[in-house]
DNA sequence: ATAACAATTGACAGCGCTGTCATTTAATAA
DNA sequence: TTATTAAATGACAGCGCTGTCAATTGTTAT
């Protein structure tokens, strides 16, 4: 059995292939009847449109790509999971980019990548989706753009933004350390490049304002999200005069390297430390203890974000929608009652 | 600037359309002087073939497909990059395809997506490169096969495999265990629907005969590739008579469920106990204390498959090509001197 | 030098679809 | 009813390339 073709689908409908087009492209000048007998017939040969002929026959393409600067292989891979099934449903095909935010040409390889491939739409997550002048150079090619970042409101309106609301998230999982009785608690940051980092900051001081405590800022280490850099936070923190009882990690990375520091010190979790994470990454699960942490649906967010910037290279929509997702608290073992 | 066409470059080169074709094919029947006009004038306009055309016009796709059932995110990301890079340098185009390897459908889905995106090639890893039947049907459509896959030599000739020697490795590792003084050293397996962990077993025993060391059966689990599999695997060697001194864990999963478990049952790592891992996975450095394992070059590989493959689909080339890679032990912290 | 052949090159159709624009049909107004 | 306009449909070119096959050129043997 041989792949159909819109011919095929044309005499089988007793239509022109122009009126399959139209069916397929959701365009809105069909008659119902003739749309229905047109869906008969796809169905009947389970036709379906092939990409590289539409790419190339029309000004619109059919395929999105997904750029990124891996972060965290759980989280791209969630991220590629969640636009896969989008793309899946819509008939598009995705093209994944990882590569370094960093090189200093980086925005000219991802232009010509995208005039190269036809590339109708970006899937954006940070760094790539916090920086303005990139986002702006993209759009302006009018390559449609969505944008997953940490915030509450969209920064611009270049593109729809899935807004990941890390302040409220950092809010509560600091308020539980209160709840919990810790009156002293650390903060390891992850790096003043990640917006991320910066929202849970402010969730981590708006709590204690909240609760009308104090901003120790000895007990604030400028880190990154990374395993060494929670080691050595832990014992800078550790060494402090007035030693915290708990520390909010900004991710599960730098938690799981504070617990290791801990273990190096001594320091019996959660009965002498709290230790909290954020992302729920899979190894937060494996840690001992594990870890409480604040869980993100990154593969429900990714199809979302996908099906976004699918709507909006189908039809020139709203550039200004604006979801927002919150993650929630997960309580684990490594946070326990001072 | 406009996207350069192959109309424009045999223009520029003052010949036919059809014979810049040829030179970027690489086929033979071009003389060398005509060949090199054309190479100037496709540097000249950075030429670069548009895919859709190709893929549209051609016999031959340029699209090649990773098929996997995600084993680990970060073995995923590897093998992504290696082949991307080899994708990249060849013009073409790769598409991701997760999926689950035990639906009952699965061979139809595939070929399905093959015939429906005319895919070229895959590139295939455990478990889809270790399914007979499967290989054998998507070879059956012409489309070509690249086996990653666990042993020392080819299973058949239906395509080129990459053979990762995981005999030889654990065999390597387990030696280091003895060489350390062990004398009762426990295996938890990772599941005998896994050639690699047949593979290991098959090096751990051979280790043994090796130095005159009985095999005890007693010492062998059966387990599976997971965390909780270790943490199961180490509780069950530590409750037997004769107790283990140290612990070959068939991944590093498995090892850090090990190491979880010994930390559970207050059993100094390696004072008391060693253990070890394989593959080598970024969180092998994360556990305390980090693992003793053995590294595979995942992103090599994966480029050498990809590159393979892309060989098989430009050339009907020999299929009986065979590459073999054998991890290398790498000491760290949880194994020691008995 | 010339025939006979092989090596190069090019003309042209067509892959499966979309864009443009002309044509047909239905819907409304007069 | 018929004229007028809008909605629905179709004819056809062409996207950028490769496959086929014919035409041209170069090469070798006579």
């Amino acid at each position: 059995m041989i792949k159909a073709t819109i011919n095929d689908v044309a005499k089988l409908a007793g239509v022109s292939i122009k009126t399959v087009s139209r069916v397929m492209n959701n365009e809105i000048s069909v008659r119902q009847t003739t749309r229905e007998k047109v869906q008969v017939a796809v169905a009947e040969l389970s036709y379906q449109p092939n990409l590289a002929a539409r790419n190339l026959a029309g000004t619109k393409s059919f395929s999105i790509a997904y750029v990124y600067d891996n972060p965290n292989a759980y989280y791209v891979i969630d991220m590629q999971e969640g636009i896969l099934s989008a793309c899946k449903k819509q008939g598009y095909e995705l093209l994944i980019h990882p590569c370094n935010s960093k090189a200093d040409n980086i925005t000219e390889e991802i232009v010509n990548m995208v005039k190269q491939s036809r590339i109708a739409g970006l899937v954006l997550t940070p760094p790539f989706s916090e920086m303005p002048e990139f986002v702006k150079r993209i759009t302006d090619l009018d390559v449609k753009v969505v944008r997953i970042m940490s915030g509450d409101v969209a920064p611009d309106n270049l593109s729809p933004c899935i807004m990941i609301n890390d302040h409220a998230a950092a809010l509560s999982i600091t308020q539980h350390l209160i709840d919990l009785g810790h009156k002293n608690i650390g903060f390891i940051a992850g790096g003043a490049e990640h917006k991320s980092s910066i929202e849970r900051l402010q969730g981590y001081k708006q709590a204690l304002s909240n609760n009308q405590m104090m901003v120790n800022e000895n007990l604030i280490i400028e880190g990154e999200y990374s395993f060494e850099s929670g080691v050595h936070g832990a014992k800078q923190l550790m060494a402090e005069d007035i030693k915290p009882t708990a520390i909010f990690s900004c991710n599960d990375e730098i938690a799981a390297g504070a617990l290791f520091a801990a273990r190096l010190m001594g320091i019996a979790i959660p009965e002498q430390l709290s230790i909290a994470g954020f992302e729920n990454s899979p190894f937060s699960r494996q840690t001992w203890p594990k870890l409480t942490t604040a869980h993100q649906p990154n593969r429900k967010i990714a199809e979302d974000a996908a099906s976004l910037l699918i709507g909006q290279t189908r039809n020139q929509s709203n550039k200004n929608i604006m979801t927002q997702y919150t993650p929630e608290l997960v309580i684990r073992d490594s946070t326990g009652q001072l």
